[in-house]
DNA sequence: GTCTATACCGAGATAGAC
DNA sequence: GTCTATCTCGGTATAGAC
């Protein structure tokens, strides 16, 4: 498993460009140019350009995955609200800066029609994989029976995060972030008392 | 101004299609052979396929300002929480089954290219929509230094609740939005006792 | 305004030499 | 594995008759 292989290199460059422009308007020729290469010669690699996306996708579905387990990992001595706030924090920032996190989000929300069933199985271990680590961080802080209720905001919360990542500046977006997560964190917390 | 006209049918058509399978993915004779005519017969009507699809997300900009302004003025006279309640579940259902509502999100947050520019003015002006009105409603509930924190993390609720709908089934989804509110509602009656 | 016919282009994909 | 040359298809768009 080469790293610096063509195989790779193409992967990198498709990510990229399909990320940006969605798999109907990425071309062939657009990645075949990018990699430095013509555009014959990726049948050398793939057999088809869906074929390469679904190479593309699975990539990226494994990476989020290990990313996620891995931000958890890394605050698995703190109090659980600090778990919390730090993989919303992370969340976000690789949702924004990485074009992982652009291209997962894209083909979640608005898969290619022929590929649909292909990446939403693909996608299906995420959610669990989700569940699984937030879950180990919830039952600390609330009651047994509740950590389900608490989880669900806390999802919706990431994913009303994330999407505003598009729509506002880093400084706007951060402010809003904070407010969400306030509001977020006093629900919580009033469980605690009732 | 005509309903029928065959540029509004146009419109109409060529806005589901749009809605679907996003603006690369829609070909012109699939709009044409949606309304009963063949390709051609567009131009006498709108001099390209960009210049449609403008016309198209103008009409959809409209129509989602003028529903939330509704949707708010229908409860305008129960206590705000009411209020907010009420326009979560009419957004979502908006969202879920008019096809206004999955163009305008799949517009806001992958516009093609091209036009991005020109989606993103057009758009502009439904934040503020958004800000007036909710702020109308959240004055009356929380002191008047916070009412900006609180809506930060409604939209932030209401994106995060619209995202969902991609990916679960009708029940599941209307559980994760009861969750959702639950612990949004409860922090902001934190704030109220404290 | 709608049609048929067609121009033009760029897409995905293949053949076959090197 | 990479190239040039080429095929086929479908896209957007235009010309011009009715």
């Amino acid at each position: 498993m080469q790293k610096d292989s063509t195989q790779e290199r193409i992967k990198q460059v498709a990510l990229i460009l399909f990320a940006r422009k969605g798999f109907e308007g990425t071309s062939l020729s657009d990645i075949a140019s990018g990699v430095g290469i013509k555009k014959p010669s990726l049948y050398a690699h793939y057999k088809s350009k869906e074929d390469l996306f679904l190479g593309v996708i699975h990539k990226v579905s494994v990476d989020y995955n290990e990313f996620v387990i891995r931000t958890v990992e890394e605050r698995s001595d703190q109090n659980p609200e600090d778990q919390l706030y730090h993989l919303l924090h992370k969340n976000t920032n690789y949702l924004r800066n990485d074009e992982m996190g652009l291209i997962f989000k894209r083909m979640m929300l608005f898969p290619p029609e022929s590929l649909r069933a292909d990446i939403y199985d693909m996608f299906e271990k995420t959610e669990n994989v989700m569940r699984e680590v937030i879950k180990s961080i919830l039952i600390k802080m609330v009651p047994d029976d509740e950590w389900e209720q608490v989880f669900d905001a806390y999802l919706c919360l990431l994913d009303g995060v994330f999407e505003q990542v598009f729509y506002y500046s880093p400084e706007e977006h951060q402010k809003r972030l904070e407010n969400s997560w306030t509001v977020f964190i006093q629900g919580v917390h009033r469980k605690e008392e009732m």
